[in-house]
DNA sequence: TCAATAGTGTCTGTTAGACATTATGGA
DNA sequence: TCCATAATGTCTAACAGACACTATTGA
């Protein structure tokens, strides 16, 4: 065997693998996360994120999208990788190594039919593996640092939306509260929304004008769009 | 076996598993990448990043230090995960996933003595496997995605150190020059660094004084710490 | 009419970015 | 002395954030 010190062996090893997602909802304001009930194996109640092992050739990704499809019974209108956790945190599956991914799915009162899997708040999660807490709380980081980068928040919007709808799929995701005149002249200024020329009325107030998502040239985004806080 | 949508199967399955670490330095103003020449046993020349499989209950970063370690001779000065790698494209090892790791060096002068490693210029890399290739370019994002809510680039700098070194380092690892004058300023409002009593002349000019890096109170970082580009 | 929400105009303090100037050493 | 680099002061346009106001519907 040759000795090369950047490559000290020439065979990768064998490992245990799995996928794990964080399905991710905005439900009363809040977000919120898919877990499902563990068999009982042991005495204490455990829950458990939708995790598997990819098949055959699939590839990560691939992977990902099949157990979420699996968990939601629908694809979700996100999915993205967060990270590979390789640390000795307990994993459901006892998988020596697991790659996380979020999913976003736009309507949190939905749930796949027979299925033991739950809708839970974001800031009151039951007992999950240690492995799969450590996902969670990465999976909240990588959404709220990819936001102004990436166009998320539109996948969880209808095509035709208005703009306090867009404004609380932020509020939501980013867990707090937006400036509502900065909000819209920060969306004008990245040129990411068009107006239709449809209105929408909803209980009392004026009729709230649609708009849909239109990224128009890339603009130089030297600094992504950044949207302002409200002052409380 | 149980049915359950949220886990289909319950056990995780084998896999090769690969460490792969794009190990980058600052020389002569650009950022630069280690590579070896990979062993001679297809046609055409190609070259590797550092990388192999974790060992025995070893966990992912500590594999990673470890491959980091061997390649350079000694620790790097910061080392973090980017991803993992799971998709199709070659890999040197036929790993089947690869979780790719960043690490940064002081001195892109210093190499590991009976080395075949060599330094590359970031802009004009030789042919790497595709899966390596594609490590090295999330590799660079994630540097610059994270250079300005993670000190990095206090770790490329001995303990004091003139305020245009540091200006150096980050328009090195951030690919673009900036702003003299706002960066001053934006490192004052954000307390990352205090003065020494201490100045360094270095050839002609006025001596710079030196600074240390002591970041105070985490301040409100709603927008951690920007700094301004160059006009030209 | 009142309540509630949509949408806009304006003001102010802050700051990014440019520019100019002073400071201080070496050649 | 001239040159090169450090460090700082000032100016302006842009913008964040606050506030207030108008618009438009349903109750």
């Amino acid at each position: 065997m040759r000795e090369r010190p950047s490559s000290p062996s020439s065979t990768a090893r064998q490992t245990t693998l799995s996928v794990d997602i964080v399905v991710l909802t905005p439900r009363a304001k809040r977000l919120a996360v898919l877990v499902a009930k563990a068999p009982d194996t042991h005495s204490r109640e455990r829950w458990i994120l939708p995790w598997d092992a990819p098949r055959g050739e699939e590839s990560l990704a691939d992977a990902a999208a099949r157990v979420a499809r699996a968990a939601l019974g629908t694809a979700p209108a996100a999915l993205e990788q967060i990270a590979a956790f390789g640390d000795n945190r307990r994993h459901p599956g006892d998988a020596e190594l697991s790659v996380g991914f979020f999913a976003l799915m736009p309507n949190g009162d939905y749930l796949p039919s027979g299925s033991e899997s739950t809708w839970f708040d974001a800031e009151e999660l039951p007992a999950v593996f240690p492995r799969q807490r450590a996902i969670i709380d990465a999976a909240f980081d990588a959404v709220r640092a990819r936001l102004d980068q990436s166009p998320l928040a539109f996948r969880l919007l209808p095509p035709t939306f208005t703009l306090s709808e867009l404004q609380a799929v932020y509020e939501i995701l980013l867990g707090r509260r937006l400036h509502k005149a900065s909000f819209r002249r920060a969306l004008q200024a990245a040129y990411l929304v068009e107006p239709t020329d449809e209105w929408r009325s909803e209980g009392r107030g004026r009729p709230a004008q649609l708009f849909r998502y239109a990224p128009r040239k890339r603009r130089d985004r030297r600094r992504g769009v950044r949207f302002d806080l409200v002052s409380g």
